[in-house]
DNA sequence: CAGTGGTCTAGACCACGTG
DNA sequence: ACGTGGTCTAGACCACTGC
């Protein structure tokens, strides 16, 4: 604990009662701290990050301020916490977590076997709703595409996805075909995204023509729509989604706290 | 601080190394005393619990694992902390609290006025579903009241609603068309329960004749129909709610994390 | 000014996972 | 046996509230 340079810390231990005016407690800024890193890329997904002990002694503070730090984090469930192992980056890459975004659940309790065709993907100018959400400018490309989500071989989810070009270079039809598994593990290990929180908006609408045929259920048929917007860190909005869900035998399920 | 009785703890400080079988750390041991005498109501909703040196001089242990206790009841939504003030017991008495339930948010975010109309609400014989749900013996009498909710003068909200009978007695459609506020608030005040939490089951329907007239759409309309559960302390049933939500103007809002 | 919760530290010890 | 996170303590000081 010598006069170390404090790279990963702008003011020294002293200067902490800055009093008034915006003040931030220490474990604030190292979490402030620990999310440049995850954002930088410097801990990638599933890997471990540091022990408290050295982030400690990188931040010159004391093991518990970083603890503190990286429990609200793990509240996030940005980093995901170990006893015995380490504290880990959040990945989209494991069964367990599949279902935090989908929301999803057969009545019946069953798990069922999923599959995903993709209708189509192309790169066209943002609608001016989407490059709002996205926080684009309007007319810059984006990557959408439509998918057909199964269980049991029903079909049951129709998604309409909306990605920002300027990130997801190189997603086609064809790319998305040869990969297996969950859409945001693809966007982790492809192209270095990872989503880290959403917000839907929920509503019931009628079966059109065509959402009927491709859901094989009868026009007018009621279904959930749900519209998702995601965000990286930093409160990025990287994905817009809307998807058409058929709750004959599904439902949403939610939790209010 | 001598060697008052410990009323409040079953173990003394010096057997904590228990070792392997169930392990529990001590503030969550703190954490159910504190639940229990919430559920016991030494608490009232509104109210302020003692100050974390008093509850650490009570259960003797230091004010750091009352602090780790609070901290996770706080977080649960169960108490409330305020710096210099206090750490006061939940309640659903508040303008804020109000939306902490009621995820259905106007689409073009403006605040709108709410009235509630009680349609009929009576005595019954619970049905097989209700019973099981609310964890009753089949046939026992519960409170059945249905309602209908406006916004702006508009229908939106048709909630069919169970509650058990031997907890809600005195419960009729004449005290509660007296009652204003959230019902959440009449249930802690009249009949000590807290709702703490709940589960909801969400799918799209369509709307029968009834229905239809009562929330003024077309019979066939897509309704969001939400099934909820809530439960007060220790993860007691007390209410089941089936609600019809008309989502022409108004959405279901959800955050992933 | 006193009392409350909020932050920060330093150190001891425990539980868990891996060699 | 060692390193990781998890618990518990004791004490100092800070920020907010209300008298």
């Amino acid at each position: 604990m010598s006069d170390a340079p404090l790279t990963d810390r702008g003011s020294a231990p002293a200067d902490r009662s800055a009093s008034s005016a915006a003040f931030s407690p220490l474990y604030q800024q190292i979490k402030g701290l620990l999310l440049q890193s995850l954002d930088r890329g410097e801990w990638k997904p599933g890997e471990s990050i540091p022990s408290e002990l050295e982030l400690a002694a990188r931040f010159q503070v004391s093991q518990g301020t970083v603890r503190k730090a990286i429990d609200e984090l793990a509240s996030e469930n940005l980093l995901l916490r170990r006893q015995g192992k380490g504290t880990f980056v959040a990945t989209h890459h494991e069964a367990k977590v599949r279902f935090r975004f989908l929301r999803l659940a057969p009545d019946d309790g069953k798990q069922s076997v999923s599959g995903s065709r993709i209708l189509d993907c192309r790169r066209v100018k943002a609608p001016a709703d989407i490059s709002t959400l996205l926080e684009l400018r309007s007319g810059e490309a984006v990557v959408n595409m439509r998918r057909l989500l199964t269980f049991d071989q029903t079909a049951t989810i129709l998604d309409d996805i909306w990605l920002p070009g300027a990130v997801f270079r190189g997603l086609t039809a064809e790319s998305l075909g040869r990969y297996r598994g969950p859409l945001y593990g693809l966007f982790e290990s492809e192209y270095g995204v990872s989503m880290v929180r959403a917000e839907e908006k929920i509503k019931a609408v009628s079966a059109s023509d065509d959402q009927a045929r491709l859901l094989q259920v009868a026009p007018g048929s009621a279904l959930l729509q749900v519209e998702r917007v995601s965000y990286t860190y930093g409160d990025r909005p990287m994905e817009v989604r809307r998807g058409l869900y058929v709750t004959e035998r599904f439902h949403y399920r939610n939790s209010l706290n």
